[in-house]
DNA sequence: ATAATATGACTGACCAGTCAGTCATCGTCA
DNA sequence: TGACGATGACTGACTGGTCAGTCATATTAT
């Protein structure tokens, strides 16, 4: 402890790019998702719009920036530069990266709890809500970047309590406790046997997490055909159906 | 003669401490793994011996870092500083960074399949021997540190295909591959009902990566008793258990 | 006009990786 | 056995490049 004057650990946040022996720029490049880039049909004159409209091409671009590189290794130049804005411009709008991150994370879950909060409807068998909400998730989430999204809470989540808190609070215990109650009405109803399966709703759901999973690490090794996966799964729980 | 140089820096300059807004240093602090901090009853006198001591003790520190930060977040000082060496004998053991993040994977994930690989002898029912397997999993990889370095994995794969394949052709693609064999077995034994399972081994095991995942991410929230809930998925598979 | 916005050059903290120098071990010879 | 030079593991100050965040200046909507 000479005089290395440590200055408070400040923000930690480090990226890699050393650029020193490898340099494997190329590799590095964003897959540059085919996001829609229409050249602005709408000028947009006025300040309202045009600060919203902003602000989305800076989400859109964080959000494919985090997604592809996580939340140390992202650079706000980059962000600033997908988004077509300078970098000062995100300041305008996010006090910092952190608070960026963040908010981004929130934003994108909520869309993504509407579309699947929806329809408690039940008319008929308990089986067909839970696989109509199965063929749902999967169409919205496992098939899309909402996936990466989970994917994304799932690596950072350790390091930003906040989101975790979050995503718990906002989506895993109120899903759970959707799919208990479903649990239990289809044992009341006798659809299902086990009945000690309300007490882990989360091993209805296990399928689909390992799904998005599965697709953003191995699909190049082995395309997972997450419907057909799942529907053997409700096959376990609810019995094979007679029915094809 | 290295540093003749010394530069003067009457260090007049205010450090300035950047100081924006929020600091939040403590957050930062890493779990301190209960590790053993046992004080070396062995000084091992021998180059060999102590070369080995090392480089342990720099992957154990540099495990606890990545686990904790993930690669880009990790510094290498903080690995040199935990593992009690300086910073240049890091390089004496790896290439770089991304050589040392790679090869600690590796090489703790060798263990991990040679603890799961280990008794593929099945005598008696299939139910059996999968489930103590999950109890293996459980207790080897769930409630320890292991089910970080799965959750490492899922993080940092996406942006180390190296591993990501590594760990597909190793782990995943053997571990499906005798997960199948098994279901096949008890299909034919009429342990097991639905027929289909055996497409998708995934269904398995989803819910001991589910456990992995929720471990790390919620336990704070809503411990889970990864081996109850699997043995219910057990239930699920192979029928309710009769006994007790 | 002029306030609200946007810009991007700039600052300084930060950190991966280097390398000249140190010193604990080891081999060898008296 | 004991002393001494050779070896190479270890150290940590240093370099060079990176990037979050700032702010004086420029642009634009009203």
């Amino acid at each position: 402890m000479a005089m290395t004057k440590r200055i408070e650990e400040t923000n930690r946040s480090r990226p890699a790019k050393r650029r020193t022996t490898t340099i494997r720029a190329a590799a590095t490049r964003i897959p540059k998702v085919a996001s829609a880039k229409l050249p602005e049909p709408k000028p947009a004159a006025n300040r309202a719009e045009k600060s919203a409209e902003r602000r989305a091409a800076i989400v859109e671009a964080a959000m494919d920036e985090f997604i592809a590189r996580g939340f140390a290794a992202t650079r706000l130049d980059d962000v600033a530069k997908r988004a077509g804005v300078a970098k000062g411009t995100l300041y305008l709008y996010f006090k910092d990266k952190e608070s960026m991150f963040e908010e981004l994370i929130r934003t994108a879950v909520v869309p993504l709890v509407n579309r699947m909060a929806a329809p408690p409807t039940i008319t008929g068998p308990v089986r067909d809500a839970v696989e109509r909400f199965a063929e749902t998730f999967i169409r919205e989430i496992v098939s899309t970047r909402r996936g990466d999204i989970v994917r994304l809470i799932v690596s950072e989540g350790p390091r930003f309590p906040t989101i975790a808190d979050f995503y718990f609070r906002e989506v895993v215990s109120k899903g759970m406790a959707a799919m208990q109650a479903l649990i239990q009405l289809a044992i009341t109803r006798g659809e299902i046997r086990q009945r000690q399966l309300a007490q882990f709703p989360q091993l209805v759901v296990a399928p689909a997490i390992v799904a998005v999973i599965w697709q953003s690490l191995f699909a190049r090794h082995a395309p997972l055909d997450a419907l057909a996966m799942f529907k053997v799964h409700l096959d376990l729980i609810f019995g094979e159906r007679s029915k094809p």
